[in-house]
DNA sequence: AAGGTGCCCAACCGCGTGTTT
DNA sequence: CAAACACGCGGTTGGGCACCT
């Protein structure tokens, strides 16, 4: 049947509506339209009523408040648009729907925030982990350690290394870097270090200008984002009331466990804090780096004989200095969107330059 | 300048549920 | 009771626009 109009409505459709419900009321959708004078479904007509025409609809951009309440409501919800509407007054579940699709959704992934769970995402520290777990020992020693001895990487390696293709991976590398507060926090505890990648040491394996100055500008955006909006990016967006716990392995050397845990410490003012605390293992026939095996017995309880260590907690304390929430993860990760197949692609590329060292 | 690309959002579609006949 | 109809919801689409190259 039909010859009814679909598409976009004309100014004139929308005064006939307009004009018919300002007059009679909805009543009757299905009857409206003829009603009305208007070639359209009466489904047609309610949505363009209800979407678009309604007197009582708020347009316009979402604010920093509107946004918070959105995500904090939807931690809870789900893609419950209609119940979400109910709570923002004037907007309507739809353009919450594509306001949610199209930018929260992005932002909370660039945060490293699973935007189904509302909790960190695990890919990122699963891939993270086959990523570390797949590099070279020596090499993965030389980026995590803080004594870097250039004339210690066997030079077959370090020369495969070089003609690689590990621009692209180095780069991910900062990104995984970057990507999360979480990562870092891994790294430190896969390698019992209190210091993050050691990116001078990277720096001068690769030996290129470029490449330097690339890890250099990605630490200073590094630096500044830690700086601009610490870890409240974290308490904001729904976990402060959940506490978190992964688990990773090493395929080489280490297995772990981290939680986050909300903690309330009237000794430090009584503010809201994330508690980072993990504990590392490794196991008995670890081959790994010198220089990583240093690290760890640095760390190492001298009167515990088990392989576990002590407990490390690293607290971290909201930042009244955050500007925007989103602003310096848009910076670091671009627009890119973070999506499983990328992150696997990372992988895939550290698996073949694992094969492309092993013996 | 023109063609390509990606983003945004209004509108559509299909489905589930409630109501009427 | 069931078939038909009405409505609301969530997922998806595609036209228009802005921005690149």
């Amino acid at each position: 049947m039909s010859g009814l109009k679909k598409g976009p409505w004309t100014p004139e459709e929308d005064q006939k509506l307009v004009d018919y419900i300002h007059k009679n009321g909805h009543g009757n959708w299905s009857a409206l339209p003829k009603l009305a004078g208007l070639n359209r479904c009466g489904k047609s007509c309610r949505l363009r009523w209800t979407n678009y025409l309604r007197p009582d609809i708020k347009r316009g951009k979402f604010s920093e408040d509107e946004e918070k309440l959105i995500v904090k409501l939807h931690s809870l919800l789900g893609n419950k648009w209609s119940a979400i509407a109910t709570r923002l007054p004037g907007r309507i579940d739809n353009e919450i729907k594509n306001y949610w699709n199209t930018h929260l959704r992005k932002k909370l992934l660039q945060m490293g925030i699973d935007p189904v769970t509302h909790r960190p995402r695990t890919d990122h520290i699963n891939l993270f982990n086959a990523l570390i777990g797949n590099l070279p020992p020596q090499l993965l020693a030389a980026i995590t350690s803080n004594y870097i001895n250039i004339n210690n990487i066997d030079m077959n390696i370090l020369t495969n290394f070089l003609f690689s293709d590990t621009a692209q991976l180095i780069h991910q590398i900062q990104l995984l870097q970057n990507s999360s507060l979480l990562v870092n926090s891994l790294i430190r505890n896969a390698t019992a270090t209190t210091s993050p990648l050691n990116i001078e040491a990277l720096s001068q394996i690769l030996g290129s200008q470029n490449q330097i100055q690339e890890y250099n500008s990605t630490l200073m955006n590094n630096q500044q984002f830690l700086s601009n909006s610490s870890s409240d990016s974290l308490t904001d967006f729904g976990l402060n009331s959940s506490n978190v716990h992964a688990e990773f392995t090493h395929a080489n050397n280490f297995s772990g466990k981290l939680d986050y845990q909300e903690i309330n410490d009237t000794k430090l003012g009584g503010d809201q804090l994330m508690r980072l605390s993990g504990t590392c293992s490794t196991s008995s026939s670890v081959t790994g780096s010198e220089n990583q095996m240093k690290n760890i017995s640095k760390m190492h309880n001298e009167n515990n004989t088990s392989d576990i260590y002590p407990k490390q907690e690293l607290i971290m304390q909201p930042s009244s200095a955050s500007t925007s929430t989103f602003e310096p993860w848009g910076q670091i990760m671009g627009d890119e969107e973070a999506n499983d197949s990328y992150w696997r692609d990372i992988i895939d590329q550290a698996s073949r330059l694992h094969d492309r060292y092993s013996p």
